[in-house]
DNA sequence: AGTCCGACCCGAACGC
DNA sequence: TGCGTTCGGGTCGGAC
């Protein structure tokens, strides 16, 4: 399930390989990734695009073309991007691009969640405002601004969390990880954290995704870097997924709990409630 | 306004 | 073994 890190491995891979390439052929064939628009439309609107960049803000992936448009992508759960395409035959394949220098850039995804939006020159900003807050790597993610998405919260953090408009690129894996890392129980109050607490929560969810960027995603069942390639940061959770397993820190066995609806988990020992 | 929950999908894991 | 059922994950839209 691709995260922050997880796109962002893709879009590390991808672009360098796509940056001045023009879309010479393109083939949606799932009319959900583009709903509500029609597949053939969007396909049609692509064709002769030429690639300026590919970037990304939270987990989406944009593909800046020269025009100034933007190709806006969503994984959801199980979507990903093959280039070079594999050898034909892969199941699930939803989208195909040629591109002018004769490879294949394929897009598959199982679960058919996933997103494509083509936005007009100027659209973007409005767009991902209404959506995403900031990166968390960005200066202006500070202790003042994450206090700022969290006041008056009574929502679980862990739900505060998973909000995209607190911080942008966090979803339940790096959730837990980060809340591990902050010794912060998961069904606390977003809005009754200390600031303390806060503070180490920010440091925390950027180590945990920094830690997942730099060991290029984790592969649990569906995702693969844009090679092909598994990531290797699944063996390195602290908690998630670890059920029963002694924590890190404390050798605590691991604790499994519904949290804002997701399964999430955590040291009962190290993350105190009260 | 903030919060919660179902819908969207389908493969894997589970129960019988 | 084989079948049917349940679950999960991110985001959106509707309900409270």
């Amino acid at each position: 399930m691709p995260e922050l890190p997880e796109v962002e491995t893709i879009r590390s891979r991808l672009a360098p390989a796509l940056a001045g390439r023009t879309f010479a052929d393109v083939e949606i064939l799932d009319g959900r990734l583009t709903r509500p628009e029609a597949p053939e439309a969007v396909a049609a609107e692509l064709l002769g695009e030429t690639v300026e960049d590919v970037r990304r803000r939270g987990k989406y992936l944009i593909f800046a073309f020269a025009s100034g448009r933007h190709l806006l992508s969503h994984l959801r759960m199980t979507g990903r991007f093959e280039h070079p395409a594999a050898p034909e035959g892969r199941p699930h394949v939803r989208a195909r691009v040629g591109l002018d220098d004769g490879s294949e850039l394929v897009y598959r995804d199982t679960r058919r969640f996933g997103t494509w939006l083509l936005l007009e020159p100027g659209e973007l900003d409005a767009y991902l405002a209404e959506r995403i807050g900031g990166e968390p790597f960005d200066a202006a993610f500070t202790t003042a601004a994450l206090a700022r998405a969290f006041e008056g919260r009574r929502a679980p953090v862990k739900g505060a969390l998973l909000d995209q408009r607190a911080v942008a690129g966090v979803g339940n894996i790096y959730a837990d990880e980060a809340l591990w890392r902050a010794r912060i129980h998961p069904l606390r109050p977003a809005g009754e954290l200390e600031r303390r607490e806060i503070a180490s929560l920010r440091t925390a969810i950027r180590k945990a995704l920094e830690l997942g960027i730099e060991r290029q995603g984790a592969t649990l069942s569906d995702y693969r870097g844009a090679d092909g390639r598994p990531g290797r940061m699944q063996t390195a959770f602290r908690v998630y997924g670890r059920g029963g397993e002694p924590c890190p820190r404390c050798g605590t066995p691991i604790e499994k709990i519904r949290a804002a609806g997701r399964g999430t988990w955590l040291c009962p020992s190290c993350q105190r409630r009260g």
